[in-house]
DNA sequence: AGTTTTATCGACATATGTGTCAAGAGTGGC
DNA sequence: GCCACTCTTGACACATATGTCGATAAAACT
């Protein structure tokens, strides 16, 4: 947990990104401060100014961070190559088994974060509707008619960030065993023993 | 949106939570602060202190606001009368209609907060607790098996708040019109137009 | 009208935050 | 050994926040 490094007293520009990204995902926008993270990684403040600009700068760095790595990935797994509607699903459930495919608590970081700056608020609905569309486009690919693929989409969208927001904290062993369950749910068929192997197997 | 009143330019402590309510639930916590809130009510910041001890006292009040309202009535309304499990999950949709019945804004509020307060963390917890016991058993009633149930309580609690975290603005007849939409995924079969018959009536 | 209760105000003490600047260390290349 | 580049530091100036105190002002009761 020690953030310090006792054989490294000088910091690069990530050093300062990292701490910033650390509390961001923590606490949110409101706790990354200069000071804070100063002490945190044991070094003057002011130090801080040779890396950067301002605050400012920081904190467009952790959104630059954000926008170049979820909406992209989760959009592509929604269009990865699947021959049900069940294995389309569990492509897209490895973002919420991956950290690096998707960062959860980065996005809900951001999402608080855009109800007080209407900037990164229109950011990050342009966000939102790339993810919106490319759900709905899996289950219209799978047969669903237009109106049920968007509300599908949406309970998929829903559930996921208030998951996120509600903090669970479930073993990765047991996340993927309510996997079927919640395939269940949002598709409305039982997923064939074939597509639950796969997945499975790419869990591993 | 003036929050100020000529005809009365003394306060009472009311008006303070009124006023720490409306930043608490659009900005958080963060911005819950006495020299703001003291200039949007238009007198001096250290009037305050006539009224609350300090801010502590006053945020205090907010989480107490809340524990009397949002938990209570979602129980009671899982536990309302229904013949059907459409029926049920109808009952309990008045609370994503009626604001008086479930402050989803001020939850959200709160659920941020928690993150950086373990003591509120707990007493959330425990909110949480008592919310999907109530709806899983919603849904045992009807004959769910219990690992169902579970998973269906948590798809509407997780729908839920990310709905809210989302900062979704439907208009309250579209939202309306998309209802037995969601009670098809989240109960599996399609309600009965009896019991869509039922839930319009309620909200004319 | 007089007294109490309710509420406001400005001055003071203190903490925490931002950002600038000029004076330096530490590391590496030549 | 010298120089340049990278990074750190403390002093300074300033803004915003919390909380205390004693002096008042305005309502409300008697």
């Amino acid at each position: 947990m020690d953030t310090q490094d006792i054989s490294r007293p000088r910091l690069s520009e990530e050093d300062w990104l990292a701490a910033a990204y650390e509390v961001l995902t923590e606490s949110g926008v409101e706790a990354v401060k200069v000071m804070p993270l100063a002490k945190r990684l044991g070094v003057s403040r002011t130090s801080f100014y040779w890396h950067f600009k301002d605050r400012e700068e920081l904190l467009e760095a952790m959104v630059r961070r954000w926008e170049e790595r979820n909406t992209g990935n989760l959009v592509a797994r929604t269009e990865a190559y699947a021959e049900s509607i069940a294995e389309a699903m569990f492509n897209l459930f490895d973002c919420w088994i991956d950290p690096e495919l998707f960062d959860a608590r980065l996005d809900l970081a951001i999402r608080n974060w855009a109800r007080n700056d209407s900037s990164l608020q229109q950011r990050l609905d342009l966000a939102d509707t790339r993810r919106e569309q490319a759900m709905t486009n899996m289950f219209t690919r799978f047969g669903y008619p237009e109106t049920d693929a968007l509300i599908r989409a949406r309970a998929m969208i829903y559930t996921q960030i208030g998951y996120i927001s509600m903090q669970v904290h479930e073993s990765t062993e047991y996340r993927i065993s309510l996997m079927p369950g919640w395939i269940e749910v949002f598709t409305g068929t039982r997923p064939e023993p074939r597509d639950l192997e796969r997945f499975l197997a790419r869990h591993r």
